[in-house]
DNA sequence: ACCTGAACACCGTTCAAGT
DNA sequence: ACCTGAACACCGTTCAAGT
């Protein structure tokens, strides 16, 4: 369901034998090989290609250019993330905005913090004027989860939930990569990870309005449409 | 008094005639321009070269490789940045929180979305496994900054200040990255810029103690040593 | 359909020669 | 002291030829 991305970053052919699909996989797997390896820096083309097996020739006519890799790699991460976060607000519906906050600080925390290697070589793979409409779709996707998610809350309502959500998101995400640049020193990262959960929580109690007005739902609203569809950008 | 960065980062020799220092800035002015005009992917050292009006030797007989150049320009901006943010808490000193914070947010938020061109081709010139000693030193000038500033609040004092420095700002400045990339449409932006500063006062509310009890200062406190200079990594 | 790899244009970096 | 620019090694990308 993701929204389709620029043409010029999409691959060239999408595999029709098995063999071609079994290449593009191997191509997948030595990208973050020698991304992991060598640095995005000295990742080449052909580097890439022989770890895959094949020839450059090969790799171009599934990836228009270098970049398209990259993206690609990125695509599929953010992808996996989305989902993790997606999981875990679906695991707290309805539970309180403490146990709220700190699922998704935590369940954010620990992805990027459980691969580090990962985690920088990919932040460091951003080099041209690509990634942002990934990010953008992960935002999205990730703040509908997250808005149904807050609906649901046992111990509070909200009453601009999309800009009380989406501030959270920016602020949790953007905190959590701030932190991980400043190689903090592992006591303090722990601490400012807690001091960030206290922080959400005020936050949230100063914006609240009483639980989800009985009057107007029945036992529980089950989902809220939360695309606020209306305000993008395209 | 920043702290010496890795030496194969620095440039290789400094000027000693007023020719050469003449050649740097040139070099440096070309360098911005050509990131703004052509991208930092496509900037091209002899490119850089020809629009500073030198040969390419020469530009390599001040920078030992590219790298070197993102990481100067780099620095340049964030010492200009952290000087913004010292001016803006040494004016705050003695004041409320709430003004405090609001000084902190608008302060780094307009400097991060007054030249967008420059904040993006800098977040997209960081390669490789370079910049991020600029980023903790940084860290620590506006650490020190900030936390002189809190110590100094007129309706609060605070009991574990470096801690919730950190996290103050790892939060705003994450934040103001986050919101940055996701290309938010004005109106949503101002939003969360309006949100995030409620976030902040929210959370130092949460963790503050009575303002500064009397007894122990005199008048008031002129300034506070914060340097956390005990438990960082090297 | 898919793969190969020599060939081409271009870029980062050096260094012998200049002023 | 500082500058020049041809030369070299290497990388991204293509395309005619193969299975």
């Amino acid at each position: 369901m993701a929204s389709s991305p620029p043409a010029h970053l999409t691959p060239r052919k999408r595999p029709r034998q098995a063999r071609a699909a079994a290449t593009l996989d191997a191509i997948f797997e030595a990208t973050i090989q020698v991304m992991l390896v060598d640095g995005p820096h000295r990742l080449t083309t052909t580097r890439v290609a022989v770890r895959a097996g094949v020839s450059v020739g090969t790799l171009y006519q599934y990836f228009p250019h270098k970049q398209a890799l990259f993206y690609a790699v990125n695509e599929r991460y953010l992808d996996d993330l989305a989902e993790k976060v997606e999981r875990a607000c679906r695991a707290r519906h309805g539970a309180s905005i403490n146990e709220m906050v700190e699922g998704l600080v935590t369940t954010y925390w620990n992805a990027k913090t459980s691969r580090r290697d990962v985690t920088r070589a990919l932040y460091r793979s951003v080099v041209e004027l690509d990634n942002e409409p990934l990010i953008e779709a992960f935002g999205r996707r990730v703040d509908a989860a997250t808005a149904a998610m807050f609906a649901t809350a046992s111990d509070a309502g909200f009453a601009a939930l999309p800009i009380v959500t989406l501030t959270l998101l920016t602020t949790v995400f953007g905190a959590v990569r701030n932190a991980f640049e400043r190689n903090l020193p592992p006591s303090e990262e722990r601490a400012v990870r807690a001091q960030l959960v206290l922080m959400c929580i005020a936050y949230l109690e100063a914006v609240k309005t009483p639980p989800h007005s009985a009057a107007f739902s029945g036992p529980v609203p089950a989902k809220v449409h939360a695309s606020s569809g209306n305000s993008r950008r395209g």
